[in-house]
DNA sequence: TAATCTTTTTAGAATGGTTCTAAAAAATCA
DNA sequence: TGATTTTTTAGAACCATTCTAAAAAGATTA
């Protein structure tokens, strides 16, 4: 654990969600300031790769990053650009039926005008 | 209707599907030689926001442009790099309810082994 | 602790998908 | 037909991300 992956981790568990890279980046040299943005490219990368966040593709724009890994839902609002977590149910065995994959994880996504826009 | 956006719209609904904007210049310059990428890009824009096609984030690569925006699934094959499209039951009034959104389409994304690999 | 080996970080260049720009062409409208 | 609007074109620009090579840090062994 190197000062700088502490670092990411820290900004990544505090604050809110839905960060960009750049972002994270920013973030990260509050508390260690020499540290580069190819540190936290390989580190968020690594990081999902162990399952610990999850890279939630931003339609056109930069990536985000969620800081968990396990599956729920994603509303996009298309009014005010806004990402909102939300719980679904468990989908995992009735996914595995419909496609016969081995499953790792699942993502719901939709698209929409949130709550707070429609009022 | 540009004799541009009637290429476009028969390589999409043509061939296989998941194809990158790039794959998608190639093919509409079978059709149309004079065809330029920005048109392209142009027309796939238009053609997602009037909920023709829909744009699939490349998760680091780029987009690829699913000739449906039924709502549906996609498995993302970890060990091919395959996109494959699945069925799911109607969510609609399990995710508005949920979510208390004024939902437009949604999409289900599964990370995984499809079932080829899995042999 | 020293010596060695491996991993990570760094700064900046390179990459590549996508968007922007300004002019030309095509389509639409009166 | 002429005027207006929309679309296309070629290539430059943009910018998020990856790559590179060297330096630093960390881990391992003796």
């Amino acid at each position: 654990m190197t000062k700088q992956r502490a670092a990411i981790l820290e900004v990544i568990h505090s604050g809110k969600f839905h960060r960009t890279a750049d972002e994270i980046f920013a973030e990260a040299q509050k508390i260690y300031p020499a540290i580069s943005r190819a540190t936290v490219y390989n580190n968020l990368k690594a990081l999902e790769e162990e399952k610990h966040i999850r890279r939630i593709g931003g339609e056109g724009t930069s990536a985000r990053y969620d800081s968990s890994y396990i599956p729920h839902g994603h509303l996009f609002c298309t009014e005010c650009g806004g990402i909102y977590d939300f719980q679904v149910p468990d989908f995992s065995e009735l996914l595995e039926g419909i496609t016969g994959c081995d499953m790792d994880s699942y993502e719901l996504r939709i698209k929409g005008i949130c709550r707070e826009c429609r009022k």
